[in-house]
DNA sequence: ACCCATTGTGGGTGCCGACCCATGAATTGG
DNA sequence: CCAATTCATGGGTCGGCACCCACAATGGGT
């Protein structure tokens, strides 16, 4: 019957892997979410970017979010099908469209948010909530070391 | 200037965005280390399963591993290419391929095993070597409560 | 006025991971 | 001994992601 299912203990032992697995299962996750409601990661990341930061050029949002510029118009494009975000030319330069989250769209992100926080608590459940906070402390340095 | 590349704060809020973030970046500094050595992640789970719990029917390894069987093929044909493992018909069930890591294989993995580490030194310079092993005790709590 | 840089956009490529199906060889169960 | 099952394998698909080039519109500098 039961199959050995372990996981090799050479691999178990590097973080890197752990990292690499945990990851992989939180964006997955998260991505099943998002996919049912037609979006992917990075509509969220630029809504999230929109909210937080007001309207953007779409260069200066590429460059935020380190998109290649033709990927961030697909993106935006879509976004704006669903009525998530507003183009318009900017009249100083009339190269330059510049993006605004709608109220729509802060509706949208606040649920695709409620979703992640969703995921993370099935994800973390093992852990308290102290040393969830130690672990968002730790990837935060982490990241901020890594200059992104 | 200084063009603005912060992050959005209500994604560096979510640890699961923090964690997908990490997780992605650890794979994909691994994955590079490897594809120097024209190999990619999956031949290093195999050569760390076969080496760690001995030789596989390569169902087994499929199952152990959760890959497609047609994938786990296909892997293992190009880990025999390279002479890392080797495959032989069990004779007492000549549906069943049997596959063994090598000498050379085994060599090899003990390089990708070091390749794993210095990524993880890279990765988590910030972080003290206490907080590390703790970093590595929650992700391994929660691959274990997740059943992986 | 002219040249050059910038911006947005469309189109295309390549890689990877996950999946699925069909087939042939071998085994097992009734 | 025949039918159903298991295994390995080759072939193909598909979605996501990253990247790249070409082009048209616009703006800036001199």
């Amino acid at each position: 019957m039961d199959q050995p299912t372990a996981q090799p203990p050479s691999l178990s032992a590097l973080t890197t892997y752990l990292l690499s697995r945990t990851g992989k299962t939180a964006r997955t996750r998260l991505a099943e979410r998002l996919t049912e409601r037609h979006l992917r990661l990075w509509h969220m990341a630029v809504l999230a970017a929109l909210a937080d930061f007001g309207p953007h050029a779409q260069r200066d949002l590429a460059r935020r979010l380190s998109i290649d510029p033709s990927d961030t118009a697909k993106v935006v494009e879509e976004l704006g099908a669903l009525g998530y975000v507003e183009r318009t030319r900017d009249p100083a330069d009339r190269r330059r469209v510049l993006v605004a989250v709608t109220g729509t769209g802060r509706v949208a992100l606040a649920e695709l948010q409620a979703e992640a926080e969703a995921v993370q608590d099935e994800l973390l459940a093992p852990l308290t909530p102290a040393e969830r906070e130690q672990l968002a402390g730790m990837l935060g340095r982490v990241l901020a070391h890594l200059g992104i």
